[in-house]
DNA sequence: CAATTCATGTAATAACATTACGTGATGTAT
DNA sequence: ATACATCACGTAATGTTATTACATGAATTG
């Protein structure tokens, strides 16, 4: 699809977020890249600025953590908020996108007068492997 | 209702961020409680920490910041997820409850098997006064 | 009264994020 | 081709947010 041209750093950390089962904090990606040259939080910091800004990485605002986007293949999620359910136990977390939940707020907004930019919503809690 | 007894500490911080008319950080109600006595940012936190509990005051998760309660008086907020509105201009915060978007949310987790324990609803943008 | 709980205080440290400054590579208009 | 702008990158320092560790006194309870 979007085949966005990617820097080395940008790759680098790309590849780290998709390889990992759960989010990652900036200094633990660091950690993770010491090998491969990098030396200081900015490099991460600002790989994950472009990642973000490509919508190829979110940003879960209640761990401090990125995550590689589950969906880079729907063109449904280019558009519209994004939701995250993250279990507490193991860490996994699951992307999903509902129309109901997001015309719902749109509505919300758009009554009050009030322009979105971004929306954030973060479910946390236990995931069916974890709560059984 | 609820009526609490609230501690020395938790009242102080309870007082500042009711008077506030945006979002405080821990260290910025710290430095507002220096006359008061606060001189390290674990009281802030600590007190912060038993208002959450109580329900007294909200985290904004996108903003590492706490706002007091809008709704105190409505039983209707006990129960179910509070969303937010925060203008990125006049810092303002408008708090709200959508059941429709809380059933929705509910109906995903509930199918997937997820027990959730919080959930963090936060629309970033600009409020009607500043998009005007 | 002993034991427990809990709010508090202080210090140190950990974890997360940004600012400031400099360099080299690439692209573009003159 | 040179001057100029832009951009990715590197390094260092600093700023901001949050927690851990340890100690004390007051209130509660058995």
């Amino acid at each position: 699809m979007s085949a966005v041209n990617l820097t080395k750093n940008q790759t680098l950390v790309l590849d780290v977020l998709t390889k990992s089962e759960a989010p990652l904090s900036a200094y633990t990606i660091l950690d993770k890249l010491r090998d491969h040259g990098f030396r200081a939080p900015l490099q991460v910091y600002r790989a994950l600025e472009k990642l973000l800004e490509f919508g190829l990485v979110h940003r879960l605002e209640s761990l401090n953590s990125f995550v590689a986007c589950a969906h880079r293949e729907h063109s449904c999620c280019s558009h519209g908020t994004v939701a995250f359910a993250i279990c507490e136990s193991c860490g996994q977390v699951s992307e999903f996108h509902d129309h109901v939940v997001d015309d719902q707020l749109n509505a919300w907004t758009r009554g009050k007068g009030f322009k979105p930019s971004k929306t954030t919503i973060e479910i946390r809690g236990l995931c069916a492997a974890c709560n059984s």
